[in-house]
DNA sequence: CGAGGGATTGATACGTCTCAAAGCATGTGG
DNA sequence: CCACATGCTTTGAGACGTATCAATCCCTCG
């Protein structure tokens, strides 16, 4: 279970959820599933990018996490859903019914995927912690932008907004811009567009991650 | 794999860590595994309390979570582990090599139990993100003081220093003291001893804690 | 090209941190 | 059993970082 995922191959499980899993398309900025709705599904990002978000009664919002294609989310474990996850861009997502999965000794290159993407989720969240408790303004906007570049293969692209960015971060939309334009002014980093940015200084942005 | 450990006795799970559990003593402070070691274990806590911590490289710390009788930890995912934990007090833990659980068909549920400790790891841990995310100091305090009585049969026992909270909370160990101070003035909670107090409004704690 | 909404920048307010001192538990030795 | 020493906790004053409020900018899309 634990150390079994690790060593086979990643594409008996990718072909498992490719054969049980529906294709569906969601526009921008539609609903994948509602906060409190039971969990019938697991998805994976086939397209495009998903944030999943939590919503406090007053209508602070926290989001959870960003996914981008290979991602799998939607596995949140009790019978509701915590979180809601919404569409960061028009995307397609392959999703599996959870039942699919009792029972079913052939599956278990799937079970193990989604145990793969549990114990990823955790590891990241653990993460997400440690940047909320203990990270500066400064340092939680470097680590984004580095953990950005190193989910999407160097590309500097950030499909979501700045709100989005703040309510990972635990900032406000101006905090977060100040930030950015200030490592653009200490040339750590270097936009070209609101939402396509490079790194200049490696080294200067791993230091300031903290 | 996933409904299946929700639906069966606990007791058996129980049984299996028991039978194949080593108990293992911890003195106050005492180091149970470390940051960057191998993850080798998974531990119950059999009676006293846990704490998993976190350093940044400038000495700043975060706690990961606190574990009472009864919880599961260790759970940290990749192949060394990136919190280490603590014994809060004199404790008494049981622990299962990892390796005892692969491939055994008859510790299937050990298996679930670790599956189930795990979704209520990430659980926690999500909560835990939307509360440094974006909770005030006060709702920290109050969501913490909640939470402990709410796992500590409303004993409101608190094992930890006021440092740990802090670094639990993403606070300094001044502001936590205030905020205590504070709902004690405000007659939410009352303290009888540095470290046991009893809630004297449930109804405004809930409020507080948002 | 023009309208609209997101993003940036600025000034100020507020919450939490920092530094410092005093208070209070806990344990030790007389 | 008391007195003292030690370390943790509380309280206070002031500094700092981030939030808030407001205005302007500038992309994007129609």
């Amino acid at each position: 279970m634990f150390e079994a995922s690790a060593t086979q191959d990643p594409a008996i499980a990718i072909d498992a959820i490719e054969r049980l899993g529906a294709r569906e398309a969601f526009a921008k900025d539609a609903e994948i599933y509602g906060q409190a709705e039971p969990v019938e599904h697991v998805y994976r990002v086939i397209r495009g990018a998903v944030r999943t978000t939590r919503l406090l009664s007053d209508g602070r919002r926290q989001v959870g996490e960003f996914y981008f294609p290979g991602d799998v989310f939607g596995l949140e474990t009790g019978p509701d859903h915590r979180y809601s996850a919404e569409a960061l861009s028009d995307c397609e997502v392959l999703s599996v019914k959870r039942s699919a999965l009792r029972g079913d000794v052939a599956e278990e290159a799937l079970r193990g995927m989604i145990w793969d993407a549990t114990v990823r989720e955790l590891d990241r969240t653990q993460e997400h912690v440690l940047m909320l408790g203990r990270k500066t303004a400064c340092e939680r906007v470097a680590s984004f932008l580095l953990d950005i570049v190193g989910r999407t293969n160097g590309l500097g692209n950030l499909p979501m907004s700045r709100q989005d960015m703040a309510d990972y971060l635990g900032l406000t939309i101006e905090t977060v811009s100040r930030m950015l334009s200030q490592l653009q002014a200490d040339s750590v980093v270097e936009f070209d567009a609101l939402r396509h940015f490079r790194i200049r200084n490696q080294q200067a942005i791993t230091r300031l991650a903290a």
